[in-house]
DNA sequence: TCTGGGGTCCTAGGACCC
DNA sequence: TCTGGGGTCCTAGGACCC
């Protein structure tokens, strides 16, 4: 039997939340932007309307700003996840089975649903009835289908938020009209490698020999073409929460050149990470750090460096972590560069009842891991955390972090509090 | 003056081994 | 001076996603 997939889609997500508090700001040109104030990360109708592109920086459109009135607001995670989380649950409550993709995109198997198009629309007003965030729906036979046939019910206001491309004539017909970059996993650069090939339409892509684009393009573009043709290659992921590596990175509201500071800063990055790998239940045992001057301030010379070492046991304990990170961060430091950005990449993991002892154990000679110390501290951090300050207990290495720029932060309006709407 | 943060997967090439 | 071939593992980098 042929599968049913569909692509739930919360419309300008990050805008939409702020929105449910800000009711008067409907059909208002808003925006949300980056830490730091930096980019537009989301945009409202009205402010794509008015040519706002996404991922522009702030800087560059003061003026739209101005004379349109935009409302701005600074990225608020705490709120966007808490929504997110409400969306998901009503989403498990309704179907089978259901993939979490991102903070905004669920895919759906709809497989068993006898009218799939009809339980779309009513999905759809159940999400806006129930938390109140617009979604778009897209459904068909595979996974990248549905993404094309979402993006289709976002362009065209006549289907209202739902579109089914359950026929070969109805996917042909969207593939015709649009270019192979629109394609989930075909980006820009292979949007130009295709067309030197000739490749200039969905559909063109769809058509080529599997052979020929195994050969001269990769196993995904074989995979995605194959998906195009209603041939499901890619089926629904568990959300089983647990990933490869944990990330935590910055860009700095003021440029560091201090060495002392940027250890602090590190030391307070890896606090954060290992957080969330014991909170995986995991231990890492490769850690990477990397500094980096301004991508775009040419005239000064560009400066980036990374380091990447090992432990001889893995480990979740944020000193033993820190430690290394420090050590990884003198191999790179360079006086003289004013740093704009840093991070700390976690990778290798390992779980915590698999843990293996090396023969050569050199880091008997530091801090022993202590796991009830860090049980501790977790737990009363994450009770802090949803007061006013964002961490209650931290090392001697690290100072509190610094926030960034974030002059037009919504209250935690469902996370904290002290921020809830009272009414009166 | 001011340009985000967090992920995934694949591949080519080098290191290493027999 | 002459100097194999095949396999695996690891890593860096590239491409993509939201």
């Amino acid at each position: 039997m042929n599968k049913v997939f569909a692509l739930v889609d919360c419309n300008n997500f990050y805008v939409s939340c702020e929105r449910l508090f800000r009711p008067d700001l409907q059909n208002k040109p808003v925006l949300v932007l980056s830490n730091n104030d930096g980019c537009v990360v989301s945009r409202s109708a009205e402010a794509k309307a008015l040519g706002i592109e996404m991922a522009v920086p702030v800087f560059k459109i003061r003026e739209q700003i101005k004379t349109h009135r935009i409302t701005l607001f600074s990225s608020n995670f705490a709120l966007y996840a808490d929504i997110s989380a409400r969306i998901m649950q009503l989403l498990e409550s309704m179907v089978p089975d259901i993939e979490i993709y991102s903070i905004d995109e669920a895919f759906l198997d709809l497989t068993e649903i006898p009218d799939a198009r009809d339980f779309a629309h009513r999905l759809k007003q159940k999400i806006k009835m129930d938390i109140g965030i617009p979604v778009s729906i897209g459904i068909a036979p595979t996974k990248t289908l549905a993404k094309l046939a979402n993006d289709a019910a976002k362009k065209n206001i006549t289907a209202d938020g739902v579109v089914a491309l359950m026929s070969t004539a109805e996917q042909r017909d969207i593939m015709n009209q649009v270019k192979p970059n629109v394609i989930w996993g075909i980006g820009k650069r292979l949007n130009k490698r295709l067309a030197q090939w000739g490749i200039f339409s969905a559909l063109q892509l769809a058509q080529s020999n599997h052979a020929w684009l195994r050969q001269h393009f990769s196993v995904c573009v074989a995979k995605t073409a194959l998906e195009l043709n209603g041939q499901s290659c890619l089926s629904l992921q568990e959300n089983d929460n647990s990933t490869q590596q944990i990330l935590h990175s910055r860009s700095f509201a003021q440029r560091i050149q201090q060495q002392t500071q940027m250890r602090q800063i590190l030391s307070a990055f890896t606090a954060q990470a290992a957080e969330k790998l014991r909170a995986q239940n995991k231990q890492a045992k490769t850690i990477c750090v990397f500094i980096r001057t301004s991508a775009f301030a040419h005239h000064s010379g560009y400066y980036a460096q990374h380091a990447t070492g090992s432990l001889a046991i893995a480990s979740s304990d944020t000193r033993t972590l820190a430690a290394l990170a420090i050590k990884l961060l003198q191999r790179i430091w360079k006086d003289g560069p004013a740093y704009a950005k840093a991070g700390i990449i976690l990778s290798d993991f390992s779980s915590n009842n698999l843990q293996q002892l090396s023969l050569f154990n050199d880091q008997l000679d530091s801090v022993p891991d202590n796991a009830q110390l860090m049980q501790v501290i977790d737990a009363i951090n994450s009770q802090h955390r949803s007061s006013k300050h964002s961490k209650s207990i931290w090392f001697g290495s690290m100072r509190p972090q610094d926030s960034g720029k974030k002059q037009h932060t919504s209250p935690a309006y469902t996370t904290r509090w002290t921020d809830i709407l009272q009414v009166t």
